[in-house]
DNA sequence: CCCAACTACGTTAACGCTAACGTTCATTTT
DNA sequence: AAAATGAACGTTAGCGTTAACGTAGTTGGG
């Protein structure tokens, strides 16, 4: 017991003797094992963090400010990527409770019903990021998608553009960039414009989806604006417009999302969508926190976009 | 026992009693307690990944060829980012190990002097990623990037270029970038070339970090080649090149590392050196788990580079 | 019909740690 | 000087799991 408050620095010990305690434990190069620790005291301080992916800024910045607001507070994070399969999300999730995590953080609002019907029944706090849903397992932080989508749909009206199109991924890929098309649909019908294609094109750099979407749209469709899942891909297509002798803004409008690095060294500024990813990843990280402590707090944040008007539209 | 047997899927129980036990786990939302498992079999099957950083799609390349391959062999990895500390590396390593994890893997050759004795001192299996030394703790898979630069500047005299530049990141952030740079002057001293100036722009995006870089050399220096830390950065100092009004590549030659995917969408071919970054990735993984499992390998592997000659030189 | 051999299931102890409660002994209070 | 206090250190038991061994009950070979 002396050892065990020696090294954990709990009151208890003399100077004297804990100051030997350490020297011993370094000279044999004494690792404490935490698996006993967790099992002893029955709680932990890992939060277990799952992502679609780690390719991109985006993921990347969100889970920057989740990881650093945990760790200021002593947690640490254990992260997956799922691929964007709710599947791999649910096998996550079981071998995550397994450790028995302080608290479970998922991308989106789209679960299978399993790791939703397990999450539910615990009473893990679990923060939902990036979407919004009116009914989230506990607590959700995120923005609109569909309304992201209807600002695009708003500003490409607006400028008077008449037959957007859209470049997304495969279908049920990712349900966010489905809202967001909604979303444009939306506003373009109620201009009578009932006629949005998407490009699908298969899974590969963003760069080079983009670029082969927006040449596919280009060929098969007569788009006046073509609307992408993001920066990048956005910049595929500009690409393409490029090498297929397209005028931007005048032969073909072009619009982005999330208003990554990229966008501020292109000779244009792309119309875009600035989204709040960082602040996202410290709000919901502080949110958890918060729910682990105990502090009451708003379950349901609806984080603003910013849209970016730039000279790609 | 019967219930762990059971959960475990070992022989020993009879299929009625074990679909019994399976359906009231069900019901009571069991999850077993891996700390206890860990604790009571004293192993696990937790590889903990160290990288630089999230940002960028080197490491996601490279992370994704180990984590495929650790979780088809059925382990799971925890990973942190250093972001090029090594008290941060040691920090983490500390903390890996008293969740006895089966292996370790670090980012680079260059690690805090106790991170190495820790780990030296420990039977772990250890490997060291991405670059290469003749000494390693334990494993090592990687690319020579000395050679790389040499390859770099090979190329760069062969193309008649007198004054080179390089843009890098700040002191002491990216020890490989160093290497690198110190292969094109290795390359350049040899032509009585021994002027090879340096910017080292502070931290933000990769394609900002270029742009600027970039800037700077043309304004203070009179370099007829720029060479970059990797693809997004040369992106950048093309734009920069751009706006300067500067023709690529018979005003500036511009060369890249790591071919990233961004290149393969610019009108202009941009002239790099492609890394094997997911084989890379996959050979680590796999040397690992034969070290795991006892089977002899070779300790020290350098993967070859691949120069692309592209149309910014 | 007996005993070996096997299957199905159970009991015990141990993994490393810490909460809770003991013990010792020097110091202060009365 | 006796009693009370408290700091420093120790002992016990239990966290959930599994390896190793134990014990019924069943099968089958001689």
């Amino acid at each position: 017991m002396t050892v065990s408050r020696a090294l954990r620095g709990v009151e208890g010990v003399s100077e004297k003797k804990r100051a030997e305690i350490l020297k011993i434990a370094r000279t044999l190069n004494y690792v404490p094992n935490s698996n006993a620790r967790s099992l002893a005291v029955a709680n932990s301080n890992l939060v277990g963090i799952s992502l679609p992916t780690f390719a991109g800024e985006v993921f990347a910045e969100i889970l920057n400010g989740m990881r650093q607001t945990f760790e200021k507070a002593g947690y640490s994070s254990v992260i997956d990527t799922t691929e964007y399969s709710r599947d791999a999300e649910l096998i996550w999730v079981r071998r995550l409770l397994s450790w028995q995590p302080a608290a479970v953080i998922l991308t989106g609002v789209d679960h299978h019903p399993e790791t939703y019907a397990l999450l539910k029944a615990s009473p893990l706090p679990v923060l939902e990021i990036w979407d919004h849903t009116d009914d989230p397992i506990d607590l959700c932080v995120g923005i609109d998608h569909f309304k992201a989508g209807q600002a695009i749909g708003q500003h490409a009206t607006e400028r008077g553009y008449k037959c957007p199109a859209f470049v997304s991924t495969p279908k049920g890929h990712d349900i966010r960039a489905d809202a967001r098309l909604a979303g444009i649909r939306d506003i373009y019908r109620q201009i009578g414009q009932n006629h949005v294609p998407v490009s699908r094109p298969p899974l590969q750099s963003a760069f080079t989806a983009g670029f082969q979407g927006a040449t596919e749209l280009i060929n098969e469709e007569q788009p006046d604006i073509i609307c992408f899942l993001n920066d990048h891909m956005a910049f595929g297509g500009m690409m393409a417009c490029n090498s297929l002798g397209l005028s931007i803004p005048d032969d073909m409008g072009v619009v982005g999302f999330n208003s990554l690095d990229l966008a501020s060294v292109l000779p244009k500024r792309l119309t875009t969508i600035r989204t709040p990813r960082r602040l996202m990843g410290v709000t919901g990280a502080r949110n958890l926190l918060a729910r682990i402590n105990g502090v009451p707090i708003e379950r349901n944040i609806v984080l603003p976009v910013e849209f970016v008007s730039g000279e790609t539209t």
